[in-house]
DNA sequence: CTATCTGCAAACGTTTTGCATCTGT
DNA sequence: ACAGATGCAAAACGTTTGCAGATAG
């Protein structure tokens, strides 16, 4: 926690709950799952709130949104270079942690920069198999 | 075009022009460009049409929907298997034809059917690159 | 002829914003 | 003390919907 604080944001009540919140549930929640648990505990607060939290830790680095989910962003804590697979029944995302070296397997044309890649598998989870 | 007609899809002035633009423009469009682009033939047109004709040939499986740019849905009439790149600056997406295996690459764990992979390069484009 | 499409406007869900008040550092 | 956060409500944005009238096949 005091990474965060050092980095200059401020840990308010609401903000270290957004931030357990997160550290504790790694199904990629959108805005409104983080709404949801921790108006909880904290009733008044805002979503504009949990917007502006997340905000806060995009610009640290410390939040990554993911485009996985067409409908709402959903956002991911651990910004560690990982993959993702996505239920295309329930939307449900689970990590990948495997290293594909596909910025070794493609050359770009001329001119542009490659930073990075990310890999989004998709078909059925578990749960919604049967 | 009589391959849409065969697929029970009324060709209305519109959507031929909506299919022209698509065909003719290779850059991913989202709706607010189809409409822009197509309402200039046809100044009454209403997004509406330009929704209801993607709809349309989603479901006969002849766009595909992009979820790379979180801000707005982009659509490829190219429906292929390909991957694309983003250029984080100017949003601009374009296509990269190589297959990278990911499907023999990844094991997924057990009870989960993988359908199939998309990957996303991200970087700078040769425009934002100065 | 009729199933389907068009165009308009209103509704929707998510995200952003303005602003007065409050609070962590 | 004060930069920056909160909470509220309104607005913005892309997308979806309902419906009356029009049209492709």
């Amino acid at each position: 926690m005091e990474k965060y604080r050092a980095l200059g944001i401020k840990l308010t009540p609401q903000r270290l709950a957004i931030l357990n919140y997160l550290k504790e549930n790694k199904s990629h929640p959108a805005a409104e799952d983080i709404y949801k648990i921790v108006s909880k505990k904290f009733p008044t607060m805002s979503f504009a709130t949990v917007y502006n939290t997340i905000e806060a830790l995009k610009i640290k680095g410390c939040v990554k949104e993911l485009k996985i989910d067409p409908a709402k962003k959903r956002y991911d804590l651990d910004t560690s270079p990982h993959h993702h697979f996505i239920c295309t029944n329930c939307n449900e995302i689970i990590d990948i942690f495997k290293d594909f070296n596909l910025e070794l397997a493609y050359q770009m044309p001329k001119g542009f920069e490659l930073k990075g890649s990310h890999v989004e598998f998709y078909g059925l989870c578990s749960n919604c198999i049967d």
